[in-house]
DNA sequence: AAAGCGGGGAT
DNA sequence: ATCCCAGCTTT
């Protein structure tokens, strides 16, 4: 793995959070850039909002951006830069877990903290043929207890790396390659043939549904953001205004009259209404989005958007949008 | 303890 | 389609 031999704290850190539920494939691209852009802390911890959220743009589970910037500032000015050099104060550490303190706290420091991953959890359910679900705190208990256990304590940077890239590239999800592994003859999965059923997960996630429908107001050649808060996906990017149903609203006269005059006090004699895009759709873990985006062309400002921004269509790109919004405004480039 | 949080790649 | 990814936070 290319951060093999690191031991800067800072880069250990932005690794992990980086690639917390993330593949390296997927998320080194991102921590070159956040390297070159903040080589460190203090470049992080100065840097704009807007511009370390335009960098994460695209990598999913945004509050971890949020965290990252909050806990930069936060090791600069409480900690005077200096990072924290144990599992405990790593710990204390926002958007800093059992799994990420450890990696740090043994990659950095070479302290024995054993790290718990998705990778641990499925090479020792089938090295031990252990039946418990990863996803419960009993399974936790046990799952953390054996990490500890095998952990080679003088050599726990080495070892955890090792131990991850072995689940990794060996002992993988789907077609572990049983056939090569030099554990094959003391794993209990393999003489049980139960490879395939481990690890367990109890939870079933349920998906929901959203109908999103974005209004995009232009006005002298500028379109009207605004940023999204906390407590639903994508908190921190900004979108087009909003309108959310819960199934797909026919786009006629009613449905203009109900969001712009209703909603915004906006006379329909005054604004133009240009497009209605293709129906959009987005795969979540949890969530199945659905997307129609509108343009509407006003002559002049409706109180309702005195909060938010107006942008150009230039400046757009300095923000940091969903990835279906993005893939909309490419298309619209075309 | 359970739910919520993205986007991509492999199967 | 389904699974899962060098998990964490909030309720």
């Amino acid at each position: 793995m290319p951060w093999k031999g690191e031991n800067d704290p800072y880069k250990i850190w932005l690794s992990e959070i980086i690639l917390q539920q993330t593949r390296v494939e997927q998320g080194w691209a991102y921590y070159e850039r956040f390297i070159r852009t903040y080589p460190n802390i203090h470049l992080l911890a100065n840097a704009k909002e807007n511009e370390v959220f335009k960098l994460w743009e695209g990598l999913g589970y945004y509050n971890r951006c949020r965290n990252l910037l909050f806990t930069a500032k936060y090791i600069v000015k409480a900690l005077n830069g200096i990072f924290p050099n144990n599992y405990e104060d790593l710990l204390k550490l926002k958007g800093v877990g059992p799994y990420t303190a450890a990696a740090i706290a043994s990659f950095a420091y070479n302290l024995p903290h054993a790290v718990v991953d998705g990778n641990v959890f499925r090479v020792f359910a089938r090295y031990y043929g252990i039946h418990l679900p990863t996803d419960t705190k009993e399974g936790l208990v046990i799952f953390n207890k054996i990490a500890s256990e095998n952990l080679a304590f003088k050599k726990a940077g080495i070892y955890n790396q090792a131990l991850m890239d072995f689940g990794a590239t060996v002992c993988k999800p789907m077609s572990p390659l049983c056939g090569s592994c030099v554990m094959q003859n003391t794993c209990a999965a393999f003489a049980q043939n139960t490879v395939g059923q481990l690890p367990i997960k109890l939870k079933v996630i349920q998906k929901k549904k959203r109908y999103f429908d974005y209004f995009l107001f232009k006005l002298n050649g500028k379109l009207w953001i605004q940023k999204r808060g906390q407590g639903d996906i994508w908190a921190g990017l900004y979108q087009f205004y909003l309108v959310e149903n819960d199934k797909i609203v026919t786009a006629d006269n009613a449905y203009y009259q109900q969001v712009l005059n209703n909603q915004l006090m906006i006379d329909l004699k005054e604004v133009k209404i240009t497009k209605e895009s293709k129906i959009y759709q987005q795969q979540l873990t949890h969530q199945l989005l659905t997307f129609r985006f509108f343009t509407i062309e006003l002559k002049k400002m409706p109180k309702a958007f005195e909060k938010g921004a107006w942008v150009s269509a230039k400046n757009l790109q300095k923000f940091a949008f969903p990835k279906t919004i993005n893939s909309f405004l490419n298309e619209l480039n075309d």
